[in-house]
RNA sequence: GCCCGGGUGGUGAAAUUGGUAGACACGCAAGACUUAAAAUCUUGUUCGCUGUAAAGCGAGUGCGGGUUCAAUUCCCGCCCCGGGCACCA
């Protein structure tokens, strides 16, 4: 009976949907375990081979924790909203909504032929009504909430209101605008669409005018995360500061929560390192530096800066303010104003990504000065581009002896430089060191910089004119999109008021709209549907919610996926609680993750669940690249020369199509049937055989290196595809796909087929007990891959199954009792071929359900040792001695081989080490 | 520039990190079965040297040092590859 994988999984695929045999229940007289996939954008070019990789993964621990008895939640769903959609329908003008739908239905069939364990039951879709609803709901709940600084966590809008009432805001400074000081009385004096005003500078989904990332050729707003290097993440266009009008989440209020949050989760340390790089936490000290008076038409009398060398403060030979400094036109002299004119137009004339390609040391001076407070000592203020707007107070203190950019500035504008590090500052360049003892420093001096850090910043604040502070490098997240496929806003303008609509109003649904160019004003294509615009007297919001809105909480939705009475029910979240295992790409560290984040810090703070953080464990699998096949073609010419070859011609390459290719070796005549362009190519050839280069690059349709994991299933079956993806290496590490490498796995499966099965006499698996060196191979296998999977290191466990079958056949061993137990250890591996076998034997009942084997110790139990005995280090020789062999009979045991007198050459050895169950070392 | 990973045979990798380097596979080579092929099985396969062979010796985990009886693993200094951040004061 031969191993017919295509029957058998076509068989038990549709059985396993029939039965529901991946139906879970909210069952809380078992234990729970949550097995999350970051779920996908159902892109129109579908799955390749990389793709499955985490799903696989999570797909085997799901079930080897259903086995182990835990009631498993494993679901899967799509992220539907985005861009891509929208830009499909621009090109080809099929609705979002319809090419979404097809390409959810392409991903499905191809996930489905691997087998996954999912509960399609609770499978959710972010563009789905049912869903988005809460999606608004939540977002209802940010606009409802501030954040309470001294009890660290979100409150009621509500709650604000009482204490404006009350006391104004002196005890509840304004996150959104840090110069805003009310008293009780004037709050209560203010108009209705004052107080609106004041709220939205407090709530944590706010309205607010901006400097925005916007991205020309995709017509809409960016968060931070979604630029990469000044330009789109998706798409690769150029990205532009702008001042708009948008919806923003405060996530910079959390920005201690998520720091404090990361000591509590699982992650990768790379992972946890990134996210804090990104919120990017600084100590330093605000400093206010008199302005001098004589030299300023100014009304202001201090300069704000912030720094984290406040020891550094007698180095400091000039002060930089950004170019969008308040304080600019106040400060500049009138010497100097018509060159800080000319200065501020060529700096707006720069794009960012101008900024951030070539950084040119530009700047201007001011014609201003500042004072030393502490010698007195006049600091020219300068204006440059180097210093930002948006970091710290906009200001800097410039000590070039310590600080490269400083030392570059005052270098090109020949500022004189102040040494306050003596030996540590060469003149050619500075030195951030904090190990220097201070000179020039007054009463710092001889101080040890690091300790004179805090000695300066006590007397800053003693002397009130500075005070320590903490920075965040993280912004407050853009959160509106001038685009229409996403989650419309439940918000009605009326007279710029933003009033959100009542929850019992949800869902607001996305409007049918067939043209989807963008409507004036860079607004989105909304605004050109007056009649779904104008509502109740105002109109409604024409922005749509970006991306990461929906995948902020689908984690919360899995739970209780049904509800249309909440967004999730607390019994269900108090249930299934954490996700224990989250598994997806490193590429949303600082994006999804950090929403995801703080949207559940939130709500937890509302009562609305009862932990704040989503995910326990986060397992960050690797890209599998594509082996690329290049081939070379003679300069203007027909000719393709082999690689070989290709040094002796000056050629292109050119990338071919995988499937094109055996190996290296290129088929000619396919080759010149697959595209037109070379369907008269001539070859010069290695002996006969056309060779084609390679390269390892990212599996994509442009390089013709994509595999797709249906043609895996169908030329090996889903069990071989499965294993071998797990085979290939370290979920966490990238790797290369060679499908050649695929034959050993699929032997594997049918040898162990083989174990039950025989061609001609069929099943000759039998009722015959094993024998104890069976038993021993089966456990020593069950223990290696238990405990292989319990750490995800799949691809040792998979090769822990090649040695037990491997020695298993080697034994000729067909014992049903052992080999049933080898079918459950296999299930979550191979779960088609097990399922199969398991009722081939006669076994009632489905494997999925079968209680996983525990490991009888009593024989692993070893009376001896096969030692290695190193001669300085060196292994020489293997002894098989007993366990209990003390010292002294190792020492004799050891010194009676003749291999090792060899090499004593007679004299005594210094020294003999044993360590008991590793290894003997004789040191001469 | 800064912060993380990583560098081991022809290839993917293992050694659960002081204790037999290269498990398990791919590929390759030789052989068995077969009219033949597929499939299957057997043997070999880090490199170099000696040897008909059995075997032995030497080198070897990016490079150079160090600690140790013993280093892929720990320490110091460099090189290369991948990822993230990048005028954040």
């Amino acid at each position: 009976m031969e191993y017919g994988f295509s029957a058998i999984e076509k068989k038990w695929q549709e059985a396993w949907k029939k039965n529901k045999a991946y139906k879970v229940n909210n069952d809380p007289s078992k234990p729970k375990y949550y097995v999350l996939d970051m779920f996908p954008y159902p892109s129109g070019a579908g799955l390749h081979v990389g793709h499955p990789l985490g799903y696989i993964a999570s797909d085997i621990f799901s079930r080897y924790k259903r086995l182990k008895g835990f009631n498993v939640l494993h679901p899967m769903g799509y992220d539907s909203f985005g861009l891509p959609a929208e830009q499909y329908a621009i090109e080809h003008g099929i609705a979002p909504a319809i090419s979404t739908d097809r390409n959810i239905d392409n991903f499905r069939s191809q996930l489905d032929k691997i087998g996954f364990c999912y509960d399609w039951d609770r499978e959710v879709r972010t563009s789905n009504p049912n869903y988005y609803k809460w999606t608004q709901w939540i977002f209802l709940q940010l606009f409802d909430s501030w954040f309470d600084r001294k009890a660290q966590k979100a409150r009621s809008i509500n709650d604000l209101i009482v204490i404006f009432k009350a006391e104004g805001n002196t005890n509840t400074p304004c996150p959104g605008d840090k110069k805003l000081v009310f008293s009780a009385a004037e709050w209560n004096s203010g108009d209705s669409s004052k107080q609106s005003e004041i709220l939205m500078k407090y709530r944590l989904a706010f309205c607010g005018v901006g400097e925005v990332n916007w991205c020309e050729a995709l017509g809409t707003v960016l968060a931070n995360d979604e630029v990469i290097n000044g330009v789109s993440e998706r798409g690769g266009h150029p990205v532009v500061k702008k001042k708009l009008r948008q919806w923003y989440l405060r996530i910079t209020e959390y920005a201690e929560r998520l720091l404090a949050g990361l000591q509590t989760v699982d992650f990768s340390d790379s992972m946890k390192d990134m996210q804090t790089n990104w919120i990017g936490k600084s100590f330093g000290a605000e400093i206010d530096f008199e302005i001098a008076a004589e030299n300023t038409l100014s009304s202001a009398s201090h300069l704000k800066v912030y720094t984290t060398r406040p020891d550094t403060i007698f180095g400091v030979d000039f002060m930089v303010i950004a170019p969008e400094h308040d304080l600019i036109t106040t400060l500049t002299s009138p010497e100097q104003k018509k060159a800080v004119e000319e200065y501020l137009e060529y700096v707006n004339s720069r794009s960012e990504r101008e900024r951030m390609a070539e950084k040119k040391i530009t700047g201007v001076f001011s014609g201003a000065y500042c004072k030393n407070p502490f010698n007195g000592v006049l600091i020219p203020i300068w204006i440059s581009e180097y210093v930002l707007a948006g970091y710290g107070t906009g200001a800097i203190m410039a000590v070039p002896c310590g600080d490269e950019r400083d030392f570059k500035f005052a270098q090109y504008f020949s500022i004189p430089i102040t040494n306050i590090i003596g030996q540590f500052f060469n003149g050619n360049e500075a030195n951030p060191t904090k190990e220097a003892r201070l000179e020039n420093s007054g009463f710092l001096d001889g101080l040890l910089m690091s300790d004179a850090i805090s000695v300066s910043l006590d007397k800053l604040e003693e002397l009130g004119i500075g005070k320590r502070q903490t920075n965040y490098k993280m912004r407050d997240a853009a959160f509106s999109r001038q685009r229409y496929w996403g989650e419309p806003f439940p918000i009605v303008w009326k007279n710029d008021i933003a009033i959100p609509l009542s929850s019992t109003a949800l869902p607001i649904e996305l409007p049918e709209l067939s043209d989807l160019k963008p409507g004036p004003d860079a607004q989105g294509p909304l605004a050109n549907l007056p009649e779904w615009v104008s509502y109740d007297g105002g109109a409604r919001e024409v922005n749509t919610m970006p991306g990461y809105a929906g995948s902020s909480w689908y984690f919360l939705r899995y739970m209780d996926p049904q509800n249309d009475k909440e967004f999730c029910s607390r019994a269900a979240s108090d249930y299934w609680g954490q996700v224990d295992l989250y598994i997806g790409g490193t590429e949303h560290a600082v994006g999804h993750l950090l929403y995801s984040r703080m949207w559940t810090k939130v709500l937890f703070d509302l009562g609305h669940i009862g932990f704040d953080e989503p995910y326990k464990r986060l397992v960050n699998q690797g890209k599998i690249g594509g082996d690329s096949r290049l081939v070379y073609r003679v300069r203007n010419s027909k000719q393709f020369v082999s690689a070989g070859l290709k040094d002796n011609y000056e050629t292109d390459e050119i990338h071919v199509d995988v499937s094109l290719v055996d190996g290296f070796v290129l088929d000619m005549e396919g080759f010149k049937k697959w595209k037109p362009d070379f369907s008269d190519a001539t070859f010069i050839t290695e002996e006969g055989e056309y060779k084609c280069g390679a390269r390892l690059e990212k599996m994509s349709k442009r390089y013709f290196n994509v595999v797709n994991p249906d043609d895996i299933v169908e030329k090996y079956g889903a069990d071989t595809f499965r294993m071998y993806e797990m085979f290939l290496g370290p979920v966490e590490q990238d790797k290369p796909w060679d499908t050649k490498g695929i034959e050993g796995v699929h032997r594997f499966i049918r040898k162990f087929w083989r174990l039950f099965f025989d061609a001609e006499k069929g099943l000759v698996a039998t009722q015959t007990p094993a024998d104890a060196a069976s038993w021993k191979i089966f456990y020593k296998m069950l223990k290696k891959v238990e405990e292989d999977t319990a750490r995800f290191s799949f691809n040792t466990a998979v090769s822990g199954f090649m040695i037990g079958v491997n020695e298993l056949t080697d034994l000729n061993c067909h014992s049903i009792d052992l080999l049933k137990k080898f079918l459950i250890v296999l299930t979550p591996y191979a779960p088609h071929i097990c399922e199969e076998i398991w009722q081939q034997i006669g076994e009632v009942g489905s494997i999925l359900d079968a209680s996983y084997p525990v490991v009888d110790e009593t024989y692993l139990v070893e009376t001896s040792k096969e030692y290695p005995v190193a001669v300085n280090g060196k292994t020489r020789i293997i002894l098989n001695i007993d366990l209990n062999a003390t010292q002294a009979d190792v020492e004799a045991l050891v010194l009676k081989e003749p291999m090792i007198s060899k090499w004593l050459e007679g004299k005594p050895p210094k020294k003999i080490i044993f360590v008991k169950n590793k290894m003997i070392n004789v040191v001469i």
